[in-house]
DNA sequence: TTGAAAGCGCTAACAT
DNA sequence: ATGTTAGCGCTTTCAA
């Protein structure tokens, strides 16, 4: 692989030269340029990114840490993030911390060994206080982390508030919340907060049940069919959009009609829910634009380590109205 | 951010023992370790991979161009190379190409730049020359890239066949095919090959259809339910499940019974699809084998450049029974 | 068992 | 407009 002291060499002048070609600084002769350009393409020349960094500049290189890219919410937004990113000259490093709290430690490690310029955190395995003492620029999505890391997310409780009144405006009145484990620091409990808040001001049953996050689909039916088949239950809000699926599946098999019998809203509102199934009223979180303000933050971080952010970054859900509300 | 030898001197050693103690390597006194493993935890040390790599060793840095990860089958492969790579003490930079072959041409560029040790490519920009130049171990997934680029795909024909026999077994007689726009090179052409070499065996009425793989669901929709409409079809095979979803939709909007009056396969079989739509048949590609053989040859590449390897690796398919077909 | 010195490929003063 | 030199943080001979 060609370094730049080769193409010095081929061009005829100093490695300096060719680096002030290379980034465009100070002055130089066209001939000099012109010199330098063709033993670049003569030697199909790619500077070594390694090197420049290691001079001090930074890397380019974001990490992005997430449970999981095959959920389509986080694949959304690895590609939201990853675009977004890659219009402004910034690779990532993928990530993928499943529930595993060692996987997700090791990761970063890993990224402070490669010095990436910063880090977006938006996996699950809470008190991770290794986050605290990387000296690095960390965003975080809808997590808290640590007193410094700014946590950019959508309005949970909003969402659960806007769940709860698509299910009375339907007409439910006995009604059930199906979510995932809630840890006592869990976003999602807003969700329910909102929910619930809304829901206290009128008279209603109103159950929880929590279904562990990292249960298998199978394991998730089983339940939600117990539920449907023993209780008697006119309104479900499902704290993410991929269990409403479930239901939805055990509702017909039970012969349970949607909106008829029982109005159902998820949470998420990705492309992939939208598209494939618009039949499902759900709470949308901005992510386009939740990632925007990630990358913005971070990238001032990079800039400025000591500027000053605010703690949250808070964006507005919106209803998607669907048939399984009306 | 602390270096090597700061190590050095809070320990009062030559930052080549350190160096030796981080590598474990050459002999040391239980003394020395001692004393260097303190200092490194009192300075929280993270040794930087950047110099590292730059005296020659490898990065650990695989790049992943793959068309985008927020279409599931991607983003379970994503997955699945990132868990088998993190196992193997690899990162991986995340590179989505979408259908534009500019940037996969500047992300091969950066890669090389960033000298990752090596490349898994699944992009569909076919003629990208770049790859050829580019002198780095490269494995392919499902597409013709260069001379000596291995391929590692799938049985696209046997899995072709698979579909018709599933269609012919239940009975459908007036077949329709759905698949992207196909390329000359397109290895999904096999698909169709395979499907077609079992029909032309039979007497029987075959459409295809083509929607270009990029048009929105909305606009796929629409040719789907104008396809339905218009001509009596009792049998369909989709190149992707992603469309079967959207027939199955339309189907029902249309007050068309699957699989009383249609029958459908799918293809590709993610998890997800497995999970919240086992009632559609369809043929499943092994990711999880195909990523472990990708992974097997590039870095057999990676240990040595020269090695050789067969030009194609094609793994078996399995056909997924639904209650779409029967 | 340990250290000194050179060098990986590049950039950034400081010359000229 | 161009070149010389030093150095980024690490590994690796070669010596001791």
């Amino acid at each position: 692989m060609a370094t730049l002291d080769d193409i010095a060499k081929m061009a005829g002048v100093s490695a300096t030269t060719v680096s002030r070609v290379i980034n465009n600084y100070g002055s130089l002769s066209e001939k000099t340029k012109t010199k330098v350009f063709a033993a670049m393409k003569e030697l199909n020349y790619q500077p070594n990114s390694l090197a420049r960094s290691l001079k001090g500049k930074k890397t380019q290189l974001i990490g992005v840490i997430l449970p999981g890219v095959g959920n389509p919410f986080f694949g959304q937004m690895v590609e939201e993030i990853e675009n977004q990113l890659f219009n402004k000259d910034f690779r990532i490093i993928l990530c993928n911390a499943g529930n595993d709290a060692k996987k997700e430690r090791a990761y970063l490690r890993m990224l402070i060994a490669n010095r990436v310029d910063g880090i977006i955190a938006g996996s699950h395995n809470l008190n991770i206080e290794e986050y605290q003492k990387a000296d690095l620029p960390i965003i975080s999505f809808d997590r808290y982390l640590s007193e410094n890391i700014p946590i950019v997310s959508s309005d949970n409780y909003q969402g659960g508030q806007l769940a709860a009144q698509a299910l009375l405006a339907s007409g439910s009145k006995k009604l059930q919340i199906i979510t995932g484990r809630n840890r006592p620091n869990s976003p999602t409990n807003d969700r329910l907060n909102g929910f619930k808040n809304i829901i206290k001001q009128h008279d209603l049953q109103l159950d929880l049940t929590e279904i562990d996050f990292s249960a298998t689909p199978n394991i998730k039916s089983l339940k939600i069919k117990e539920l449907l088949a023993k209780k008697t239950i006119d309104g479900i809000f499902c704290t993410d959009d991929l269990t409403s699926l479930l239901v939805m599946r055990q509702a017909k098999n039970l012969n349970i009609s949607i909106p008829n019998d029982l109005r159902l809203v998820g949470y998420d509102g990705t492309n992939f829910i939208q598209d494939y199934h618009p039949e499902l009223t759900t709470i949308m979180q901005p992510i386009s634009d939740i990632v925007t303000m990630m990358i913005d933050l971070l990238l001032k971080r990079i800039d400025d380590p000591e500027c000053q952010l605010e703690k949250n970054y808070t964006l507005p859900v919106k209803l998607i109205a669907g048939t399984s509300t009306i």
